[in-house]
DNA sequence: TATGAATGAGCGTTCATTCAT
DNA sequence: AATGAATGAACGCTCATTCAT
C-alpha cells in the first residue's frame, strides 16, 4: 500500500481486494484463489483488480509482506517479554507456533515463499526477513557477549539455521498435526522438544 | 506395484510409465509433468496410462514412496556405518543433505508431501515414514540406554521432532541456496550448524 | 493435411474445421476469427480444434497455404493457355485477378502474409511461393532464349519484382475499388494498364 | 488539427499526443500502440486524449494523414529535380523508396491503409492521395504532350495503376527484404528492374 | 477543460480425465 | 488390455472507451 493510497477511496479498495482475497484462500485454499472469485466477491469487475494490482502475484507477495511484517513483530514482542538471550530465541519460536495457530493462512503464505524456488520475492519481502534475522542475530550475539551462547557458531550462520529449523518444525505441526496430535504425540510435545534441544544446543 | 505384476509384461509398462514421468519431471520440473507428455515419450496412449495409475496424483505418490523408500536405505547405511548413537543421528543428517544434492527431484517429491497438506498420503507411503521414525527412535532409546542422549525427551517426540527440524533445514539449502551460498554463508556452515545444535541439544 | 488422415473420420474434421474457419472469416473479416466461434459453429470442443491444430495462427497458415496452392495451379493454367512467353506473363497476372474476385478471402490471405512482417511463413508456405516464383523464372527464361523479353535484367530478380508489381496492383483494386470503379476509373482500366506497361517494360 | 488549434496551448497538447504516439510506436511496433501508453507517457489523463482524439483510430489517421503529406512533399521535390517526365517518375519512385527505409514507421502506416478495406480514410486522408495522382497526372501529361510517354494509356489511370505497382514493389522490400537480400537478391536490384520495366512500359 | 477510476467482454490456450471402440 | 479422440471448464490478463466529478 503505497503512501498516496491512504485514507482515500482506493486505499478502501485496495484493502477490499485484499480482505476478499484473504478470505477466499481461507474458504477455498490458497492455490485455488483466481481473479473471477475475487472479482465476484468484491463486486469490481476483474479489470479493476489489476489497476491496484498488476497480477495474481501480486496479491499474494501483498499479503505474505503483511504476514511477515505481523510474524516480526510478533517476535519483536516476544523479545521484549524476556531478558535472558537464550530465552529470547525460545520465545521466538513459541511466538511462531502461535502465530501458525492464529493464523493459518499467514503462515501459508509465509511457507508458500519458503518453499517453491519458482516464487521470486520482492525487495521488500525479503528486507522483512533480513530484519527476523538481524533481531536473531542481535539477540544471538548479546548471548555470545554474556556467554550463554556458544561462540563456536558464528552468529548469522546461526540465526539462518535456526530460522531453516523452526520453518521445518512449524511446517510438521501444520501439515501432519491437523488434528493437534499424530500417533498420539500431541503438537505441544513437539514444540517443546525442538525448544529444549535448540536451546540446549547452543549453549 | 502389486505382485501380480513382477515380471510380467504388465511390470514393464507400469515401470516405464514411471521412468518416463521421472525423466520428464526432471527435465521440466516437478509441476508440469502432464499426462499428454508421458503418454507420448512413453509411446503409450493416453487412457492406457490410467490403466495403470488411476490418476496422475498416483504416480506422484508412487515415485514419492520410492524416494522415500531411497531415502530410508541411505539412513539404514548411515546407521550402519558409525557405532555411537549420536553420531549416527547426525550420520542420517548428512545423509539426508547428501540425498538432497544427489537427487533433487526424489527430495522435491519428499518435501512435495511435508508441505501441502491437500495431497493425502497413501498408507504405504506413511508406513514408510514410519519405517524412518523407527529407525531414529530405536537410535534414540541406545542412546539414552548408553546415556549419551538425555532421557528427558521421549524417543517418538525426539523422532518426530528431528523430522521436521531436518527437513526444515534441508528445505531451507534447496530453495535458498541455489548456488551454494547465501549472504556469503556457505551452505556447508549451515548444515555443520545444525548437526551441531541438535547433537548438542540431545545430549 | 498430413497422410495420416486421408480418407478418416479425422479427415473430416480437419476439413470441418477448416471449412467453418473459412466461412466465419468470409461473413466477418479474416481478423475476427475466433477460437470460441470456431468451436460453436463447428460443433467441436474448444479442446478438440487444438487437436487439429496446435494453435489459431495454424489455421491461418494452412489456409493460406491451401490459397497459395490454388493461385500457383491457377498460373500453370494461365501458362498452359499460350505459348508466347510474354503472353504467359500476361496470362499470370491475368489469372491472379481471377483469382483475386472469385476467391476474395483466399487472397486476403495471401495478402496478410505479404504484408505483416510479424507473421512467420511455414517451410510448406515458402516452397509454393518459391514454386511460382520458379514457374515465372521459367517463362522468363524462355522469352529471353526467343528474344522477346530483355536480357537486360536477370530472370530471377523479374520474377520477383513482378510478384511485388502483381501483389501491389491486385491490393489497389481488393481495397480501392470495392465496387469495382475509383473516381470513374474501371478496375478492368487498371489491370490492363498493367499488364500492358509490364509487358512493353520488359521487352 | 483545425485553425482553432493554432498556436494555443490546446495545441501543443495535440502535438504532444500524436509526438508521443509516434514513439511509441517506433519503438513498440504499430500495432501494439495502446492508450494506456500514451496516457502515461504523455502525463495527460486517459480521459483527456479522449477529448483531443475522438478515438485510438483517429490518433492513426491523423499521423497517417501527415505521413502522407510528407510523402507528397518528397514527390513534389523529386519531381523538381529532374526535368524529363519519364526521369520524373522513376524520381517518384526513387523517393518513395528513400521514405520507406527513412521512415519506417510513417511508411508502415502508408501501407496500413492501403491494405485494410476496414481502415476508412477520411476525405482529408483521400484528398492527400488525390493530390499525389494529380501530381502524377501532370507529369503524365507533360510526358504524353513530349511524346516521351505513350498516349495509349489515360494519363489518370496510369497514374492510379502507377500508385498499385509501386506500394506493392515497396512491400515487398519492406516486408521480405529485412535484412536488404532475399535468396541473394539485393534489394537495389528490384528497385532498380522496377524502375527500369516502368519507365520501358510507358513509352 | 481535465481527470482517472471503472468497466467487462473478449481471448487463446491447457490438461486431467473419460469412454466408445 | 489398449486405444486415442473428445471434452469443456478453467485461467490470467488486456484495453478502448466512458462518465461522474
Amino acid at each position: 500500500m503505497t503512501s498516496t493510497l491512504r485514507g482515500t477511496k482506493k486505499e478502501q479498495k485496495y484493502n477490499l481486494i485484499l480482505g476478499v482475497s484473504e478470505r477466499l484462500m481461507r474458504e477455498k485454499g490458497l492455490y485455488s484463489l483466481n481473479m473471477d472469485e475475487v472479482s465476484q466477491a468484491s463486486g469490481l469487475a476483474k479489470g479493476t483488480l489489476y489497476l491496484y494490482f498488476k497480477s495474481k502475484e501480486e496479491i499474494f507477495a501483498t499479503l505474505t509482506l503483511k504476514a511477515r511484517v505481523l510474524l516480526l513483530e510478533e517476535f519483536r514482542r516476544a523479545v521484549a517479554q524476556v531478558a535472558e538471550p537464550v530465552e529470547q530465541l525460545g520465545a521466538i519460536i513459541t511466538a511462531n507456533y502461535t502465530f501458525l495457530r492464529h493464523n493459518v493462512l499467514y503462515y501459508e503464505l509465509v511457507s508458500y515463499y519458503e518453499i517453491d524456488e519458482r516464487a521470486s520475492e520482492s525487495p521488500a519481502m525479503a528486507a522483512v526477513i533480513g530484519e527476523i534475522i538481524d533481531l536473531v542475530v542481535a539477540v544471538v550475539v548479546a548471548g555470545q557477549a554474556k556467554g550463554t551462547i556458544t561462540r563456536d557458531v558464528e552468529a548469522g550462520e546461526l540465526a539462518l539455521t535456526m530460522w531453516g529449523m523452526t520453518v521445518g518444525v512449524m511446517q510438521l505441526l501444520r501439515v501432519k498435526f491437523p488434528q493437534g496430535t499424530l500417533h498420539g504425540v500431541p503438537e505441544a510435545a513437539v514444540l517443546a522438544n525442538y525448544v529444549r534441544i535448540f536451546q540446549w544446543g547452543i549453549k
